[in-house]
DNA sequence: GATTGTGAATAGATTCACAGCT
DNA sequence: AGCTGTGAATCTATTCACAATC
């Protein structure tokens, strides 16, 4: 059924969704309404419907939805349900806690290749997986049958490694550098810049903070 | 002026132009027009024009923006030409990477403080800052002014550490944790959950790749 | 009686297209 | 001639309100 496009806040508010029942289901719920789900984690009722509905037709009317069931269908539908592979190239501080981040917690998500082009750092395991020399990737991701690859390299490398990636046959690229990449249209890129959102609440602060002085131009 | 409430959308676009106009500044680039900077960084020109005429008349007709003029100024308008101080809760893979990522590259921000529950951890020191119990975390707010805390706490604790911010002043939060909190109307929180990238990459995987398949019910 | 699923109404964001400067 | 700043037009997203269903 989805002939249509589904929107990227859509669906982000679909994994959303998934996060919250999952807390439900652990908390042992396994009816709730879309009132009572809005409620709990501050969402809007309405919003949670339509969003749902664009797929199916999940619940059921003057009950509510099975938070099993829902839940199963909601991992089916972005695809956690089978096992997905990365590859994390650039395993600086942050590097290694994102492949650490993703390594454990996630049964959907499995790191099969960390790549970096420091020789000291060639060689070293991180859970249990060996650093390899970037110009293997190419190799790995044929052989796992990578899909995603993250790249958590310095800003002026990023471009290039990307490409390297794009070049290795990688379907999409999860980006902590922080550069508008050039992309391929083939592979679809998101960069997550974690700079962006400290700004954004440095903004908020202010704004909030000081609506008195607001008045004042605020240049320089 | 602004008078009219800036939408988060808008805020995080300023935040690109800001990383677009400092790549352009190294590499020596004076004056720049909306299209050129369109072209370059897969942007829409309209748009950078308008979100910035929110804040005043920063280009010169008939000719672009000066790059450094602009630089400055919207750094102002972001609240970046004066520093603020962060305090880190939760020193697991996770929160040392993003605390040494915020410590180095950034001279807007500077982590004052280091907050963890483990005892193994509590006194060690990260990038010249010493490890403390959570419990000093207020004296330490107030003492250095920290105006942002950056919660990287597992979820089942992280509703807790976050009311405890609250308690001590802090102005607003950043949180890795993936739950959805329940906020202070005071305590503005922006929530990053990494998974939700990789969950968004891997729904378009499906859909593209698979637009075949599509057609029959993705489901289970 | 309660709650879903959905068309219609509203609100918000983006793009267009051009008047107004330089 | 070229580019900004901006109202108007379009497109997208959210909310409302209610008929359909259990």
């Amino acid at each position: 059924m989805p002939a249509t496009a589904v929107s990227c806040l859509t669906l982000n508010r679909l994994s959303l969704y998934l996060r919250c029942l999952r807390q439900l289901q652990r908390r042992g719920v396994h009816r709730i309404s879309s009132q009572e789900m809005a409620r709990r984690f501050d969402l809007s009722a309405s919003q949670i419907r339509k969003d749902l509905a664009q797929f199916g037709e999940f619940g059921i009317r003057g009950v509510g939805y099975d938070v099993d069931q829902l839940l199963a269908r909601l991992r089916g539908l972005l695809g956690l349900d089978r096992p997905h592979n990365l590859v994390v190239v650039g395993l600086g501080h942050l590097g290694s806690a994102v492949a650490r981040h993703f390594a454990s917690n996630h049964r959907a998500f499995r790191v099969v290749g960390l790549f970096d082009n420091d020789p000291a750092k060639i060689g070293q395991e991180l859970e249990g997986l060996a650093i390899r020399a970037i110009g293997e990737v190419a190799a790995v991701v044929a052989e796992t049958a990578a899909e995603i690859g993250v790249l958590a390299v310095p800003a002026d490398v990023a471009q290039e490694v990307y490409d390297r990636l794009v070049e290795a046959g990688i379907e999409s690229v999860l980006n902590f550098a922080p550069v508008q990449l050039r992309q391929s249209p083939r592979v679809r890129c998101r960069t997550v810049d974690l700079r962006i959102y400290l700004e954004e609440l440095v903004y908020f602060l202010e704004s909030d903070g000081a609506t008195s002085r607001a008045l004042g131009k605020p240049g320089r």
